[in-house]
RNA sequence: CGGGAAGUAGCGCAGUCCGGUAGCGUACCUGGUUUGGGACCAGGUGGUCGCAGGUUCGAAUCCUGUCUUCCCGACCA
């Protein structure tokens, strides 16, 4: 009867997996790799969504639409992004079924309906979004174009997770272009930054800011911008990418503007995106093993109210008064849920609800009635206190903001604590070994260091942080001069 | 793609070794009692056992093939 949770410190991939199936945020599909978005997941979603959709906007950007198909030759036209993602493409080849001959009421593909090119099932949007931009852009007087689009794509992965990685995700892409390379590059950076502003203040996980190794960086890109934040396991997860992409694309797609003098220039580009990957992050930051935790700010539900009564008069008589409470959370913006449902008990109720990650839970009976009070459960530190019906309002206001602090806080001071120095190899394959979380050590710089890392330790560099402090030190393998230290971790 | 596991009622599973016409928990329906941490009693509904062949008087069970999903790795957001 009682949805049985797998606990963290049994197995964690168990536990995330029952959490995000048993939280209803998402389920398995007949599709391999892909993923059914319920409806409490997608609500969480569209919330992420809308104050993206609107940080993008205040930053002077406009959505549009460009098509789930790319022909080939212009897929594989800026050759390092082709190749970066050629080995994950789903490649539509036919455009009709017919019914099989040799197997009735089964249907085959119809070898007659050849395609003369192949389309590409996008895995990200820069082909066909620049071969657009090069009938929009003639004069500098056509730039910047700050576009953004949210969209599926597919990359064709070999191992998938709920959310995590999936073959067919749901994400947002902004591709914009620019007159100079400064401008470029400050796009790169603001947008980085309204990443971390999203993530870190309505989602309430931390990150760190840097940009990639040249082993890291997106196929096609000078530079990738990210953010990380680290999982409750002591992974890391690359959290949003903003990537500088130079003029690579507007040579491959030849897109030239006039400039003030007349004078042809390449277009600089940018593209920058983060996905449904960003569920999965919030899941292994803040959840325990009761279930989901969710951050206020975003959360679907952010109180339910659970009545408690003997008999259909008491029943009567809380629907009117919750009715009132109910209206007044509304009027102040609160998304509230009032769950008088009869096929449930209370206990039953409560423990939903912590599973479901909403973090505040009123309860009110009779008792309550009487004392003209409500019994408010917090589900990030499940403390349980009697709050005056006086105010209720403004009291729930105030601890869903104090909730999403504490929500940050916790999971910075965990973040904080997993952030260790190594200078040596032991040292460094011990603390990986052990804890986890993020390792600073001193590095080479060259990209052999960077793969034999990889491949004996399983560790990545996840990034050089901005603003990083240079500091002379000792790569960990090779023992070869460094500069500066940069961020290790295992990642997913 | 390599290794492992699994497909039987909405969900979770047993039954398969040793063939005899499908069972448990939960959910669901009806009635009643309940309701401050996952209620109880009584009665009920629901499954061509992933799919396709084969062996057999008879197949969830044996054989062959096939599809799908999950987990662990290599690849990646």
């Amino acid at each position: 009867m009682a949805k049985e949770l797998t606990s963290r410190a049994q197995d964690y991939s168990q536990w995330y997996n029952d959490l995000v199936i048993k939280g209803e945020l998402a389920d398995y599909s007949a599709v391999r790799g892909c993923m059914v978005i319920k409806p409490y997941g997608y609500a969480l979603w569209e919330n992420m969504r809308d104050v993206l959709d609107r940080m993008f906007k205040e930053t002077g950007h406009q959505n549009a639409y460009f098509p789930l198909f790319v022909p080939k030759s212009l897929f594989e036209a800026e050759e390092k992004n082709a190749e970066g993602f050629a080995k994950e493409c789903a490649v539509v080849t036919h455009y009709r079924l017919i019914a099989d001959p040799k197997n009735k009421g089964k249907l085959m593909v119809d070898p007659e309906a050849k395609l003369e090119e192949e389309l590409i099932v996008r895995p990200t949007s820069e082909a066909i979004i620049w071969n657009t931009y090069k009938t929009w852009i003639q004069s500098y007087r056509d730039l910047p174009i700050l576009v953004n689009q949210w969209a599926n794509v597919v990359r064709w992965e070999m191992r998938t997770r709920l959310f995590l990685r999936t073959a067919e995700f749901l994400w947002q892409e902004g591709h914009t272009a620019h007159a100079t390379a400064q401008e470029a590059i400050a796009e790169t950076k603001q947008m980085l930054d309204v990443y971390a502003d999203f993530v870190e203040n309505w989602m309430a996980v931390p990150v760190i800011k840097g940009v990639k190794t040249a082993n890291e960086r997106f196929a096609g890109a000078e530079d990738t911008f990210c953010i990380e934040a680290l999982m409750q396991d002591g992974k890391a997860l690359q959290a949003g990418t903003s990537h500088f992409l130079g003029q690579n694309f507007a040579k491959a797609f030849d897109v030239k503007f006039s400039d003030q003098n007349n004078k042809q220039e390449y277009v600089w580009a940018t593209s920058w995106g983060v996905s449904t990957r960003l569920i999965g992050g919030l899941v292994m930051t803040h959840s325990d093993d009761e279930g989901l935790v969710l951050p206020p700010r975003i959360a679907p539900i952010q109180v339910v109210i659970v009545p408690i009564y003997k008999g259909e008069e008491q029943k009567a008589i809380l629907d009117e008064k919750v009715a009132e409470i109910v209206k007044s959370f509304k009027a102040a913006g609160i998304r509230v849920k009032y769950d008088n449902s009869d096929h449930a008990r209370p206990g039953w109720k409560f423990a939903e609800y912590e599973l479901k990650g909403v973090p505040i839970r009123i309860a009110i009976g009779a008792r309550d009635l009487e004392n003209k009070q409500v019994e408010l459960a917090r589900r990030d530190t499940k403390e349980k206190s009697s709050i005056a019906m006086e105010g209720l309002t403004q009291t729930v206001e105030t601890l869903l903001v104090e909730i999403q602090s504490n929500l940050f806080e916790r999971a910075k001071k965990y973040r904080d604590e997993h952030i260790t120095k190594a200078d040596s190899w032991d040292e460094f394959i011990k603390i990986l070994d052990t804890d986890g979380g993020f390792v600073l050590a001193h590095w080479d710089g060259t990209a052999e260091t960077e793969d034999k890392i990889k491949e004996i330790a399983k560790a990545t560099i996840r990034c050089i942080p901005l603003d990083n402090p240079l500091e002379k030190g000792k790569c960990i393998l090779t023992g070869n001069a460094s500069t500066q230290r940069v961020l290790f971790a295992r990642a997913y």
